[in-house]
DNA sequence: CGTCTGATTGAGGTGCATCAATGCGCGTGG
DNA sequence: CCACGCGCATTGATGCACCTCAATCAGACG
């Protein structure tokens, strides 16, 4: 399946009957609150799996939207469960993903919960990097980002001018930059000391 | 095995052959960073799986912590795989779980993220009644809560010193008073208003 | 009784939010 | 071809929610 930029592929609270693996571009997870405030939970890369909860609980608990072109492999939810029953080694795959998926998901927390602005801005593109070169996006740490800033702000809890004032301050320590789309990080060890972060290249995920 | 109060259970980074069930007591689950500041991932109840991360990924991400005596129920890790072999309805149990932390966490993540303080408050301690209904520890919305409000704090990204005023605030209100270990609840529906909290009840999660 | 842990409360400072304005690139229609 | 609108990035000014510091207090325990 293909999708262009900006179209929604779940949404938090249906039933989708269909799972789907990234093939190609990038998207956001994210879920709103009655208020309207929305939080980014994380970022869809190439090869990532994609609506496990609905497969799992029969409910999503968060949207995804593409945020580039996307094309997708899709799956129906019953061939979950041929897996557990048939393919144990796919079944633990799986298994796998959502602790690796809840695993990330805790470092954020930790981020948003206790990282001051510069720190969290500072972890985030280190493992936006790292993720980026575990598949093969990343040259000379240099990587295509194609999401707005106000992805990021709302992915780190902070607001759209902060984030922007608080990129701005790396680029004059000149640690990484975030232009146009692409990244570009120049001092991953200062960048990752900054930001608390480990730089330990990322486990090689299976292909579902 | 029994624990005392106190006793780590298990340690962020460990690699720990062990998985367990805890039967009686609550813990907390928590990670560090360098410096020192602590992010509560959530709390431990009676019935949870503690673990499936050293189990599937080799190493633990986060810390686990007895906030009462415990006895929990000893699992071997080579269980685990066994159980995608030969029984795969507790396998899918056992994904079923993670999603449901994975939901969980994503919930935590928007609270802290985009939640001002009262409303994170009232959230989390919608959330902690209704999990403990859910096990059957509330009795008349009065729910067993053997937490320091440093916990609590430390869940939700806040100061214990403003988290300490904003409980007082939700007493002032008649909403919610938490002291001397116990959690009273006077207006469920109020104080999820507030905090922008469901207040249906949550699913039964498989005994493993 | 001292000591220790945890709850509580007041005072003062700050990191970040909010408000507001400008610029820039791009598509669209007159 | 240019005017206009729109989405997004950028930057300055102002205010507040929350943090930090500091003191007090109550209960548990040796």
């Amino acid at each position: 399946m293909k999708v262009e930029a900006g179209t929604p592929i779940l949404m938090e609270g249906s039933n989708a009957p269909q799972l789907y693996t990234a093939l190609h571009g990038m998207g956001i997870r994210y879920k709103t609150l009655p208020s309207g405030d929305r939080q980014v939970i994380n970022f869809v890369f190439p090869g990532d799996f994609v609506g496990l909860q609905a497969g799992v609980m029969g409910e999503m608990s968060h949207s995804v939207e593409a945020s580039t072109a996307m094309t997708l492999c899709v799956f129906d939810r019953k061939a979950l469960w041929s897996f557990f029953k048939d393919k144990p080694e796919r079944a633990f795959d799986i298994t796998w993903l959502a602790a690796i998926e809840e695993h990330f998901l805790g470092e954020t927390l930790l981020t948003v919960g206790q990282r001051d602005a510069l720190s969290a801005v500072a972890w985030a593109l280190v493992k936006l990097l790292l993720r980026g070169r575990s598949v093969g996006l990343a040259r000379n740490d240099r990587l295509p980002l194609p999401f707005r800033q106000q992805d990021l702000a709302d992915a780190l809890g902070l607001s759209l001018v902060h984030t922007n004032k608080t990129l701005r301050k790396l680029r004059v320590k000149q640690l990484a930059s975030w232009a146009d789309g692409v990244l570009q990080v120049n001092d991953l060890a200062a960048l990752a000391a900054l930001g608390q972060a480990g730089i330990a290249p990322m486990p090689k995920r299976p292909l579902i």
